[in-house]
DNA sequence: ATTAATGCAAACGGTTTGCACTACT
DNA sequence: AGTAGTGCAAACCGTTTGCATTAAT
């Protein structure tokens, strides 16, 4: 039912290569954080990020984690907008995923699967010229098990 | 505590009596606030409303607004999620809740429709029976006047 | 007269920035 | 050596809170 582990983190291994390349620059914060990323499924929030890079090595500092995360989305490799929660979200890109259904009652986490995303995006072509982007549908309600019963629960996260 | 939902049609010109009726009270700052309110069709974040209603009441503060918006959303007037800024985002109930289409190149906003929110809650609901929160449907792309070009490169902001 | 609501100011939490220092290349 | 990157600390911004004061009822 959740979402498996994230996808093709070979990506990754390339980073170091990718930022050679570019002139940039390879040292233990990045490689910390490029570890993180790589476990992240999905999305995590900036503040997530800092916590669990800190769990790895707890001299991490914020601003660090900010502006490498920052350098990378100039690469490409990850993108950020914002979450539920009001934070800064950052998407992990390799991962070709369909974005998710989260059930606010029990937590859990599905992927919306190619067809319905399919039927999604020509929904709002046909209707609107506008071109989804299938990794970032985020659509939250109850899930078959938990009763639709909507208690107002706060989602997780 | 307070269980009515919000009149279905809310009528801001009835938020008044509601809140007599709830033993609250109206006070000018209210009134500016509902105003506001009543004019923002759709959504606004906290910032903004904030922000409108020092235009029409400079000695507006911050922690008032909120603190009504809060009490607001208790009654079911708002409702607040968040939006691509980051920021609280709140959304006038009377205007039908659904979520959001955010154009990542123009940082554009639209609101899905109701037929739009009808078919992909059918989707799902005969998919999976899983019942989607129409208020929570989040997708981004590229909007018709934006380039479909999507590929790679670091979006703007 | 009550007591809900306000205004101020300071606190907060996540994110950003200036600057001197460190260390990758 | 040269410059990209780091760490620190302080700044920022929107939002929240404590508390004494004001005002709707």
């Amino acid at each position: 039912m959740v979402s498996p582990p994230a996808a093709p983190d070979a990506d990754w291994d390339l980073v170091r290569d990718r930022l050679h390349a570019e002139g940039l620059r390879w040292t233990p914060q990045r490689r910390t954080l490029v570890q993180v990323l790589s476990r992240a499924d999905g999305h995590v929030t900036g503040a997530e990020v800092v916590e669990q890079c800190r769990a790895l090595d707890p001299t991490t500092t914020p601003s660090t984690v900010y502006r490498t995360l920052d350098m990378l989305e100039t690469l490409g490799y990850v993108s950020h907008h914002h979450g539920i929660d009001g934070r800064e979200e950052y998407h992990v890109l390799p991962t070709d995923e369909h974005g998710h259904l989260h059930c606010h009652t029990c937590g859990g986490s599905w992927e919306i699967g190619a067809g319905e995303a399919d039927a999604i995006a020509a929904l709002f072509a046909d209707g609107r010229s506008f071109a989804i982007d299938r990794s970032h549908i985020t659509i939250t309600g109850s899930c078959a098990s938990c009763a639709p019963d909507d208690a107002g629960g706060a989602p997780d996260r």
